[in-house]
DNA sequence: CATCAATTTAAACACCTGTTTGAAATGTAC
DNA sequence: GTACATTTCAAACAGGTGTTTAAATTGATG
């Protein structure tokens, strides 16, 4: 039934290639259960619908990330000394990695279907998300909110999610940024590699010291004034 | 002709608010010409194909933006003294904010559309941007090389591409992150103050110190050689 | 007003989409 | 082997996609 070649199994693993490379709208049922190799309307009957194949090729990977995040934030938390933010951070690099167990090339397509989660318009699937997972996401916040003490709140919100942009768009992007960087810089890079160059862009964005200057218009009024 | 409500005009008009909202590959000529209230046929008629629409989208905005970056990145590539990496990203302030000229929210829409051509799969737009300006991108790079030459080629390249996805993704969010930020911190909130606060971010990210550290697997070995 | 080009229009084109149907095939238990 | 539930299958469904066609309308020029 859970058999590795069964039904379920063969188009789990054609929707989520064909999801990574070309996006949730962007992949049709029939490319799907052309690659997997199964008849057309086995998707529907094994998963019901569309959204819920989506929801399905994510929990596969959510189900062994999300726990294994939780743990370490909560390890993070009991901490009596203070964790530094590349601390914080660098606790994502291991369950991430463990994602290669889940499939081959695991923490690569969950990263690049994590992203067009965000970029697809998928409403049901943000809805999901925050349903099953908001509580551990709640904790990084607390962690970076630690970490960074002289940052007031509403300049860390902007900065996570400023951060959350930076890695949503770079897997979402994925294929052609690795293209283009073997063509150009002769280096082979793996998901592995973007992650480790991701931590201390990251770690300094998020610690960057906060700008004085808050309006355009005190440097430059002539601008802010015209056309809005 | 090309007056303000000639059918082009209604076109474009439509056509960016639903692409910028929904994306290319999202978006149907059908829903495009029931907003701009003109004939289906008229896109065709009009600009050829969905693919020549969605580059004079662009258009509109690129022959503005570009040509201001362009002399910007002129001038600074002729000064004597060596330009802060803080000088060089400052210079795109005044050029996005001029967009607003072009179009009620210019900055913000032109922002989005630019996600999407990232995000959506659209080779033939990333051909266009290239073709087109891909020289005026080649003297940023100069500038940020002169800014931070403790970076190697490639890891200037990577963190570019980042920032682009924090620019892009912030961008494509910025309704609801407002949104957000407002109620949360009672904070009023323009796309201003949101690049203002992008930029020491960017600036501490793309300077940030270069990782010692090249492979995971030199620092937890078992991980790297499992399942992949 | 007549002529000719530019534009708009409704209709149809061929193809793709997710989903449903009912019959055929397969597997399982007695 | 017979009965029953599970799964597979080809076909059709209703609706959407970008694009094309040819006729109708409009605009400008002489």
């Amino acid at each position: 039934m859970a058999n590795k070649h069964s039904t379920q199994h063969k188009i789990l693993d054609a929707a989520q290639s064909l999801f990574a490379e070309t996006g949730f709208n962007g992949t049709s049922l029939r490319q799907i259960t052309s690659l997997a190799e199964v008849n057309l309307a086995s998707v529907n009957y094994h998963f019901g619908s569309k959204k819920e194949l989506i929801q399905a090729v994510l929990q596969r990977y959510l189900v062994v990330l999300m726990p294994r995040l939780d743990q370490e934030f909560t390890r993070l938390l009991a901490m009596q000394q203070q964790n530094s933010l590349n601390q914080v951070l660098s606790v994502f690099v291991s369950p991430l990695l463990e994602l290669n167990k889940v499939h081959q090339n695991g923490t690569r397509v969950f990263l690049q279907l994590l992203g067009r989660g965000y970029t697809d318009v998928q409403g049901h699937l943000r809805w999901f998300f925050n349903h099953n997972y908001g509580r551990v996401l709640d904790k990084l916040v607390l962690l970076v909110q630690q970490a960074c003490p002289q940052l007031p709140a509403s300049e860390l919100f902007w900065r996570l999610h400023f951060s959350l942009g930076t890695v949503v768009f770079t897997m979402a992007s994925n294929e052609a940024l690795v293209e283009i960087a073997e063509a150009d810089f002769d280096e082979s890079i793996d998901i592995e590699g973007v992650i480790l160059r991701l931590l201390p862009y990251l770690s300094a964005a998020i610690a960057a010291p906060v700008s004085t200057v808050t309006q355009f218009s005190q440097t430059m009024p002539m601008l802010a004034s015209e056309g809005r």
